[in-house]
DNA sequence: CCTCGCCACTAGCACGTGCAAGCGGTCGTG
DNA sequence: CACGACCGCTTGCACGTGCTAGTGGCGAGG
């Protein structure tokens, strides 16, 4: 019955059992087409395949076939945690129903850890910002040609993963909820200055176009009082709602605020970004943006494979839906 | 000079560039045992090798060589997120030395994507928290044999990471605070009932050694008023230090109590675990316990070493500092 | 001059798979 | 009955690597 614990189980062992040719046993494992294989021949294949605990070699499949039918996915060192679990999950998924499968990284700053493109050699190498020069150096050095999002900035748009919507949410939250200047919170973290920047982008844009006076920028970081200089900057200019870069960014201003004895939502409203899980637990609870994780995902395992089978993309664009979560700290 | 960016350069295009046989330029790069290779060839194989951008090509060497020098750590879906980061960098490293590559795989519920280890069939698996049967045996069934934390209690100490100080501190801090009833935190989350229960044991032995009165178990998670019960309770009991199985566990109790209007630290001391990020920023922020990762994941990289190559242990053990860091919610 | 041993290297197999080409048998058709 | 078409299967090669067994050359010793 189950394996004498040791050897693993071969085509040839599925074949052998079988009285019949290892190839007829990969045509019917692969359905390759073109091939006949009478249907008993079929089902016993595949019987016998389950009976023994068939699994083919992965390497073995990928040195034969030339590719490793693997996608991987860079994730950022900054702390974006649990929310890109879901991302993953749902890339997974999508993936594998192509025959692909999903292994992410999270990338520390250079010069640490070798890259795992270099040791599986993938198909698609998956990022959610752009790449360094020398990173898409490095992984054409390895013979990784597919990279999203590309370098070339000519075919993808500027938001390919559509990400801007969230800053123009936060903005039009706030201004519902009667709020005329706003402030915004940013980080100082190189690591997100990207991603900073595209979000503050988004949110001027969004106050312009509702005619809103210029955001108020102020940063907001680890620094002793950073949060404080910023909540007291706010009041002098009459700000009465900020919009966080994140949701730590929002946190930091509450506490300020809280400290600085003002009340929240009452002399500051706050609105967050990422719906992080903490936010529900503060008091005053945070308002934040959620993002569709798992449509992100499956847009990002689409962007894969077509990228990956040069075919036309699969879904119609980015179904990822972002919405508002209002709490406390907004006057919910 | 560079590839003409086509084919893959394999040890048999370093080889007839040079004239020599494959089997040379193996040796040279494998650096074989019980080989002559004169100095010079040596150093033109190497030479060679780099001039044209060799790299083996994995799937091959683990098809050849039957392993694939890989090690799968599986990380809980829980949010670790950074911290683990650090963990994961520092245990690359480790295992980088030694020729081997770490791949991450953050572990979702059951019934989800299909796990890596099918797929990358690594040498050895290694988890923060035991498996379940379940997992242990879809394991032995794709031939993976070694399995960190292993299932059988006999060989492996019960705390083969050196994870359980961090309760024994929390009760300690609590402790020389002045508090004498304590209570306990714990989530319902029934993927991390492992966790939950090794941590409440821990934290059970520390309360007895101190002769204290046995902790005081209630169960706080995202049910509604599940926090405010547990304090509730906590109050008839006397209790007023609450040690909370993590910083989240922490956060819900103290947003509890402060909607109750009790005082933090005032009326209810209440510490964490893990140190995440966010403890710093609530109001009060949370007293909580940091986990030096970097050491805990050079401790992960010799386990997994010393598994995959039968070899005795590197390290003397778990140089994995742990250590309390005070904050508001102890009265610091 | 022959032999033996050593050096430095080569021929070739095996790993498990995917798939092109081939091959015997049967059936339909003229 | 001859011949081709087709079905259902097999033989065999290739992928790139690690490593065992072997091989030619050459110097030393007798």
């Amino acid at each position: 019955m189950g394996a004498g614990a040791g050897k693993r189980v071969t085509a040839a062992d599925v074949a052998r059992s079988l009285g019949l040719s290892r190839a007829t046993v990969g045509f019917v494992l692969n359905g390759t087409t073109g091939q006949r294989i009478s249907e008993a021949t079929r089902d016993r294949v595949l019987a016998e395949a389950a009976r023994l605990g068939y699994r083919p070699h992965t390497a073995a499949q990928a040195l034969r076939r030339g590719s490793s039918r693997l996608v991987l996915l860079v994730i950022p060192d900054w702390p974006v945690d649990f929310s890109v679990s879901k991302c993953v999950e749902e890339a997974s998924h999508t993936l594998e129903e192509a025959g692909y499968s999903l292994v992410t990284q999270t990338h520390h700053p250079v010069g640490t850890a070798r890259p795992l493109w270099e040791l599986l050699d993938p198909e698609v190498v998956v990022g959610f910002a752009p790449f360094t020069p020398q990173e898409v150096a490095a992984m054409r050095g390895c013979g990784i040609t597919k990279i999203i999002p590309g370098p070339e900035p000519s075919p993808s748009p500027p938001d390919p993963l559509g990400l801007d919507d969230g800053p123009r949410l936060q903005v039009e939250h706030l201004h519902t909820r009667g709020h005329q200047r706003l402030g915004f919170a940013a980080t100082t973290d190189a690591r997100v200055s990207g991603l900073v920047a595209s979000r503050l982008g988004a949110a001027r844009e969004a106050a312009a176009s509702l005619g809103l006076p210029p955001l108020v920028v102020r940063p907001v970081d680890g620094a002793p009082d950073a949060a404080g200089q910023a909540v007291q900057d706010w009041l002098h200019a009459n700000v009465t709602g900020v919009v966080a870069y994140n949701d730590d960014s929002a946190a930091r201003v509450i506490g300020a605020a809280l400290r600085g004895g003002l009340g929240v939502p009452a002399d500051l409203a706050v609105i967050g970004h990422d719906d992080n899980p903490y936010t529900a637990l503060f008091v005053p609870s945070i308002s934040s943006i959620r993002i569709d994780y798992a449509g992100l995902g499956r847009h990002l395992a689409a962007l894969a494979l077509q990228a990956a089978t040069d075919r036309p993309l699969l879904d119609g664009g980015v179904d990822a839906a972002t919405a508002v979560v209002a709490r406390e700290s907004t006057g919910a």
